[in-house]
DNA sequence: GGCAAAGGTGTACGCGGTACAACTTTGAGG
DNA sequence: CCTCAAAGTTGTACCGCGTACACCTTTGCC
């Protein structure tokens, strides 16, 4: 890797590690992009060449964070019931980050611009997945894009079950949760 | 009413009017506020008086929908499982406001912002409908959650799979979709 | 070492949304 | 009918996000 990408990653890891120092500090909307931007040491533009939005430095996955989710679904067998085989990548996704899902929760809930982000992180997810239970059965499209939106709810509905907990609780806590949600969320006819 | 009400009444269709008539002319996102208050012969600052964003102009529930949601749910039996009462309560919904539905059709998907407020307006009847359930049945809360949020990840669903159909769809197609949708999503343990 | 391309920067702008201090309209009471 | 306070409207100024673009600096290849 040329000189080149390592100062943009460089760059990159600054102005996230920037926002999460002051988000964590003064809350999310009362940091602006131009105070971010100085902290990291670029201008405002160079932040929005990073970043398309805001929202993005607390929430847009890394590479790896899309590596992950490659390698997840390639790892489910194919006889696997489609229901089956995406509780198990949505589970395995969040263990892979309880590091991330951690710090989220301190910041969601708090804006709504951020809220709405998440859900189109959660969409992005969504997207990949439902294009790989297209594939799996080509049969019922429907029914790949009911299977992937139920799942998604079902995590939803974990999520905000574990927002409601007390400030300390674990991930782990939350990881039961969503294994709960996951199962009693199981359509009839799946 | 005094006069004062109905002006307020009549200040508020106008700018509606307004906001949907450039906005089929020119899409969402061409029509900036200052042209819907120019154009509904108010000040920017009213506009806001009014509608607390843009997006409101379009989604905004009225009361008398407020008052449908509210009438629906009182007509549930008691003894319907959870699952078909919610069912009905959203069938019902969008069979009352199909001219609604048609027209928002026409906008929606061309704009994040409004997609998103799209989707906080279900959250809302989301919330009415979470504590319904919570009512109904105190000893699960987190099943009354699941059950709206899969209701509501079931009519998402259908409405993309609607929204894919070709531009004159009518809206019993939507309603035949939706009705499969709730149907193939109810929960194995409901 | 020179040079094109990639990347960073400052500047200016548009738009949504808020705050606020005027100003105008309304309708109730004397 | 007049008065007057409350309700409603307006212009103005401001903030912050996001975009466009022209200009400058850095990089890595020949």
């Amino acid at each position: 890797m040329g000189l080149r990408e390592q100062k943009k990653d460089a760059a990159r890891r600054d102005i996230r590690e920037a926002a999460w120092r002051l988000f964590e500090e003064r809350g999310y909307a009362g940091v602006s992009v131009e105070e971010i931007a100085a902290t990291a040491g670029v201008s405002r533009t160079t932040f929005f060449n990073y970043f398309h939005t805001k929202e993005g430095v607390v929430l847009d996955p890394s590479p790896a964070d899309r590596e992950r989710l490659a390698v997840l679904v390639d790892e489910q067998p194919a006889a696997l019931p489609a229901w089956d085989a995406v509780s198990a990548v949505l589970l395995g996704l969040t263990r892979a980050g309880q590091d991330e899902v951690a710090r989220r929760r301190r910041l969601l809930g708090s804006d709504r611009a951020l809220d709405h982000r998440a859900q189109e992180l959660g969409e992005e997810v969504a997207g990949v997945l439902r294009d790989w239970l297209r594939e799996r059965d080509p049969t019922d499209p429907l029914g790949a894009n009911l299977t992937v939106d139920l799942a998604l709810a079902a995590t939803r509905t974990a999520w905000f079950a574990w927002s409601a907990r007390p400030e300390g609780s674990a991930v782990a806590v939350y990881l039961d949760l969503l294994e709960e949600c996951l199962r009693r969320a199981r359509p009839a006819g799946a």
